[in-house]
DNA sequence: TCAAAAGTGTTAAATGTACACCCATGG
DNA sequence: CCATGGGTGTACATTTAACACTTTTGA
């Protein structure tokens, strides 16, 4: 086609903000790089787009190849297009954004063993457009945590509702009054009780929960979970 | 460098959804393609993006040639990447979504003069793929006029209070109680009451407001101005 | 003087948030 | 029996939405 002939191409890569939930907070997943520019330094894992898949399957096989999990909850972020955002070569980056329950995480799925977990309040320095990424990814995931069923995807499946708590104040950075959050959790019905305790944390035990598979489905919004002066707006 | 040597490249495209608004309700800018697939069918306005620039300023040059205006709002809406989205040439597409007052469109600076607004609710028949980069665009616009001081970018610098009323209600497609939706515009300061009528409507005429340089730039998030269940989560 | 649109206030309901006490249990 | 975390209810404040009458003025 003699029009496309007159247009350039692109490199063109998916970079992934894999987040997942542990005793140190929220946690992103990043590798070293191996190829030029910033060989050797950490970035948020990513990959090439090929001929013959979309990026949203890129950034499935990205995830999976370094996980060993296929169903990882993931959303398109933000496309990066800008010039001279890496040094050799001009590459356009669309980030994704990716929850998973750590515990299924499967370090020896990462072949050349590059990557490896970091409490988010504690990174190392990446490269400029990946910190920004990461801006980008924070703000998302307290934007739809506010107002969506997600941050299950953070927990194993049975859970107690201050675990659920304790990840919504460590995702907000605050403290959420006990009697009204875990109150409004349980009025969502989406949470079944379990018939099980977790007795780690106190004498008494916490009941674990696990998610409705029947409501989640006609389920589409919380109420506020946390004040609506949390909120944010994208 | 032998990394990148074994990557694909894409032809990377922006498309933008370019919305006015008059009598007839919202309208959105399409032209004719000048090239296929698809040739002389209706389509978004787009441009393949040069080797020096970024999306962002393919998409600002894009709008400035088809309008003659130069400081268009604008943000990136989302990027389509599934193959076989045109038939020829695999093609990335970055989506943005745009705003401006009718009155300021330009006719002429569209040299090939291709391009033509059309009411949002009687739109010719597009690719499916910008169908559902339009669904995307109404979404949005929805989302933020909710929350953010967006609409105004769609009139003149002058209007009254009803017309930014009746815009809400066309942009929602619902109807507002004048007394509620009226107040909540008033009460947020950033519209400044001009000494000028606009005596068109009525003999007692309606006062023309304008936006207030100096409010807006506090100005960060309307309290509802349309009842919370019109709200959209994006 | 009247028709037609502009302008404005009140109230009831729902929602959000602050707050404190009892419960169950294992040691 | 008591210390520890688990579990729950109430009342007040704020926000939201429904609703109707008065004003202005040109013809």
């Amino acid at each position: 086609m003699s029009f496309y002939s007159e247009q350039k191409k692109f490199f063109f890569a998916v970079d992934c903000v894999l987040f997942s939930y542990d005793d140190n907070g929220l946690n992103v997943l990043l590798s070293k790089r191996l190829y030029e520019p910033f060989k050797q330094n950490l970035s948020l894992v990513g990959g090439f787009v090929n001929e013959n898949e979309s990026a949203e399957e890129a950034a499935k096989q990205v995830l999976q190849s370094f996980t060993g999990i296929d169903n990882i909850y993931m959303e398109q972020l933000y496309a990066f297009t800008d010039i001279g955002r890496e040094t050799t070569q001009r590459t356009i980056s669309l980030a994704y954004f990716a929850l998973i329950n750590i515990q299924e995480f499967k370090q020896q799925a990462d072949k050349e063993n590059t990557a490896q977990w970091f409490a988010i309040e504690n990174l190392p320095e990446l490269i400029p457009e990946h910190t920004k990424i990461l801006e980008f990814a924070k703000e998302r995931i307290k934007y739809r945590a506010a107002k969506q069923p997600l941050l299950f995807e953070l927990l194993p499946e049975k859970f107690t509702i201050l675990q659920l708590h304790t990840l919504y104040e460590k995702v907000f950075d605050i403290q959420f009054d006990r009697r009204n959050i875990d109150r409004k959790l349980k009025q969502t019905n989406i949470l079944v009780k379990l018939p099980e305790k977790d007795k780690a944390g106190s004498r008494r035990g916490a009941f674990y929960y696990k998610l409705s598979e029947k409501e989640i489905k006609n389920f589409t919004e919380f109420g506020n979970i946390v004040p609506l002066k949390y909120h944010l707006s994208m």
